[in-house]
DNA sequence: CACGTCTTGGCAATCGATTACACGGATGGT
DNA sequence: ACCATCCGTGTAATCGATTGCCAAGACGTG
């Protein structure tokens, strides 16, 4: 097994384990034959050192954390894709965990990274209140940026869209499609985008002059989304449109619209949030707002390099700006 | 930062390092009073261990690094997340990487995992002959699975699907539901699981007399299903059917068998492999192969566990049976 | 009381790579 | 020809936790 150290390499090529570090790592200069002599040597022996002894060394792994409440969410899967690209650009490891929107095992994830000596964490936390602990702690231990939600009271920074902003753009697309009530379906996560969201659907509704048929929370999957519809229609007369807080839940909510024979565009309009793969495959396909992922990941962990610097600048948050993308499912008509 | 050591720790307990080591790990007993010390001081200094400097000492890290072709395929998302659950089980933690389907990149991924050390490795590997010499080499450094697909020639388990037993049941449905001719859009990843369908899929339809319209190959996304559709569609006269070996290409399919005016299941029938979970959202729902990805996820984790015991078994193949799941694509009516 | 056993805790070696410091030899300037 | 640099290399300390070995005390037994 693995067990060719830098001893066996510094033996057979006759040289002292510093030179072989300086010549494999290139630290400092070494003259070309020993350089030479040096690679051969690890090439033979087939020597792919130890980077634990390396990080422990150096107090550095050159690895990232990232905590997302859900891989399975394609949201979330993008937004990891992203972040390991553009750490790969900057020579680093990512390491992902799941929290499974779970504030026990988030804190359990932020615990083994800091045990584990990541050099810094990427997080969306679970949840508002029940986040904090566990993430303020280890945005003590070393630099941390929180992606799409954050818990406020944590000094850190922040990286995500602005959701108040999202939310006019669908009232306002709704409005103008002759929406008069709407109901919105979301997640009793007590987070930040969570409540900016309802926040911002209250809001330019009531601007827009649509009345709240129903605000009805539960969490980010199909499968809330298919109760939540079935909960709409057991309550009786239906509202213009449901504007979802993500894809997910509008496709639970489409899905049942076709099984109840429900007509969309023709009886509710539907809106959902991300713009995942899959919202464009839908029946009908569904209108949504699209988050620049990789641009959130890009700057996540450019603010996250930034925070690895020696100086610690004061912490930052940008929002960056949705877009809406018009399907048919708020009543373009299907393109022939 | 978290500078704090267990030196510190010892000091403040007024105890050895030995001791607070034995005590904070339980490797040994300690008296209950100097627990109670020892405790009281990582508490009160907030000491979360060095987890490098303990991985170094005990040359174990209790993490598996997992390397798949992608993140954004449900398929390997779910099986992600079976795999990151079985190892939480058992205390282990998962190391994700996204080889992109590109084999120099997973070359490059696999030697990093070795060198960080990772305990074991689980990989579904790019290419059939182009992942050998690094999957072999890091198959020689430490316990390793292969899932899903398997590259030949490697000393490894491997656990995945009968793909055999799968184009079986494709193939039989179909000709059971009347069809006489078929195209199979695939990839042209020459890897276990690509050519055991390609094969499977001849095999089966010459059995059932059914004949091979096309067999048209690309990637495994959505956007490679819509070309090959358009190339059916460009080519003539379509076949009764288009099976596709995965369910991202099958969504493609749809997508512009829908825009083409193409009906399904009234002019085509249309399969797809591996039951994600958007593969009932689309339009029409689409009958599929079902893949026992938790399953195979904790199969995976079983078989390293055991590799990474003492003594080594003989390398372990387990083909897992899959199962048909039939929905409208394949001529089901729409239920009412 | 003497001796063996068991428990608890400390000392110091160890894991493998990196790097501060030192040293010898070559080079260049005056 | 002499001294100051500079370059390449080696020696050994270091990162922080774990653990083999040993010693001191507690306890039990004959």
């Amino acid at each position: 097994m693995g067990r060719v150290t830098i001893r066996d390499v510094a033996e057979r090529a006759g040289v002292s384990t510093a030179t072989v570090s300086r010549a494999l790592s290139g630290a400092r200069p070494v003259s070309p034959s020993v350089h030479e002599q040096v690679t051969r040597a690890a090439d033979d022996l087939g020597y792919s050192g130890n980077g634990i002894a390396s990080a422990l060394r150096r107090s550095r792994t050159d690895t990232v954390g990232m905590v997302v409440p859900s891989i399975a969410n394609p949201f979330f899967t993008a937004l990891v894709e992203g972040v390991e690209h553009a750490l790969q650009q900057a020579g680093r490891q990512l390491f992902l965990c799941s929290s499974r929107s779970d504030p026990d095992l988030e804190a359990q994830r932020l615990r083994s990274l800091v045990a584990r000596q990541v050099d810094g964490i990427v997080i969306s936390p679970v949840h508002g209140i029940r986040s904090l602990e566990a993430v303020s702690w280890a945005a003590g231990q070393l630099p941390l940026v929180q992606v799409d939600r954050y818990v406020a009271g944590v000094d850190s920074d922040w990286v995500g869209v602005d959701d108040d902003l999202a939310l006019q753009l669908v009232v306002d697309h709704l409005a103008d499609r002759g929406v008069r009530s709407a109901a919105f379906v979301s997640s009793t996560l007590t987070n930040s985008s969570t409540e900016l969201r309802v926040a911002g659907f209250r809001e330019h509704t009531a601007r827009r002059g649509v009345s709240v048929d129903q605000v009805l929370l539960g969490d980010y999957s199909i499968g809330w989304g298919r109760e939540a519809m079935q909960r709409l229609l057991a309550a009786g007369p239906l509202p213009d449109a449901v504007a979802c807080a993500d894809d997910l839940i509008a496709l639970g909510v489409l899905q049942v619209c076709a099984e109840a024979g429900v007509g969309v565009p023709g009886d509710l309009l539907v809106t959902g949030f991300d713009d995942i793969p899959y919202a464009a495959l839908s029946d009908p396909p569904l209108t949504t707002v699209r988050q620049p992922q990789d641009d959130i990941a890009d700057e996540a962990v450019r603010l996250l390099s930034a925070a690895l610097g020696p100086d610690r600048a004061a912490p930052a948050r940008s929002a960056l700006a949705p877009s809406l993308v018009v399907r048919a499912s708020t009543g373009l008509t299907p393109s022939g």
